[in-house]
DNA sequence: ATGGTTGCAAACACTTTGCACATGA
DNA sequence: TCATGTGCAAAGTGTTTGCAACCAT
């Protein structure tokens, strides 16, 4: 915890950031879900940590994050954003249609597709968004919207 | 015109759907569009084509048009949802992170990469969706955010 | 005739903004 | 010290809901 604090430290000065309590919270929450999160899941994380933190703040956090690389936005058909510590973002997702279940998919090659984008249309392709839609294992036995 | 509208009403009535003139219009709008529209714009459509219809009416017919496999939903990190005419889905976008140009890009494979996710997983893939982001090829020759 | 559809108002959820105060460097 | 970050209140979007009136079948 001593260790992930200094590297959280250490991440917001070499972007150029003041270190604060929140942004420190919100980093660690960041880092501590292995699934995106959206603000209110990081709320409550700093709540259960005893991090005092408007949502406004957390909002304020999340968008400076991602503006200088930190944090990845992701939206997944929820109408919100979810956020994803950089560090852990060449991956793609499988959302259950039915309970919202999340899960990670990796291993993609599309990196190609990219390459050819910019080729034949002269874009510069910065990040894509996969994700995938669909029923999971659990849910297939069960009937539509009974989640579990 | 009058060939569009009957394909409408046959799409309605093949889902159980009562024809009425804010849904013909919604559909007519979304086959008129070959990008993904929102809601301002298919209610500027039905304006412009004197089609009377409120904004909530707009949400509804697209949620159920959604839930008929008419429309599909799609978020390109605008923090709303635009609609697309399920027959053109087949293809994904990209999204000018500058002037937020919206461009069509064909020919995916990832049809294998679902396959493996059933199969490793078990998950029913039903759809997917990917969105590249980046800077289009005029805004690349531009100062940052100032579109065109 | 009648159940599904619509309009209007209101509520809701997510996100941003303004301003005074507090705080990190 | 002083620019920057934060809290609180308020406003701004996008979206949903309740209910009475309406309309397609």
């Amino acid at each position: 915890m001593a260790s992930v604090q200094h590297d959280c430290k250490k991440e917001l000065r070499n972007v150029d950031l003041k270190v604060t309590p929140a942004r420190l919270g919100v980093l660690a929450a960041l880092e501590a879900s292995n699934l995106p999160i959206d603000i209110s899941a990081v709320a409550q994380y700093l709540k259960i940590h005893r991090i005092k933190a408007d949502k406004v703040t957390i909002f304020r956090v999340m968008n400076v994050l991602t503006k200088k690389g930190l944090a990845n936005p992701i939206e997944l058909n929820e109408g919100k954003f979810r956020y994803e510590y950089s560090a852990k973002a060449d991956h793609h997702h499988f959302i259950c249609e039915n309970c919202s279940t999340i899960e990670d998919v990796s291993d993609c090659n599309i990196k190609e597709l990219e390459k050819d984008i910019s080729k034949k249309k002269g874009f510069l392709v910065k990040r894509h968004s996969l994700e995938f839609f669909g029923i999971c294992k659990k849910c297939q036995q069960l009937p539509p919207h009974q989640s579990i």
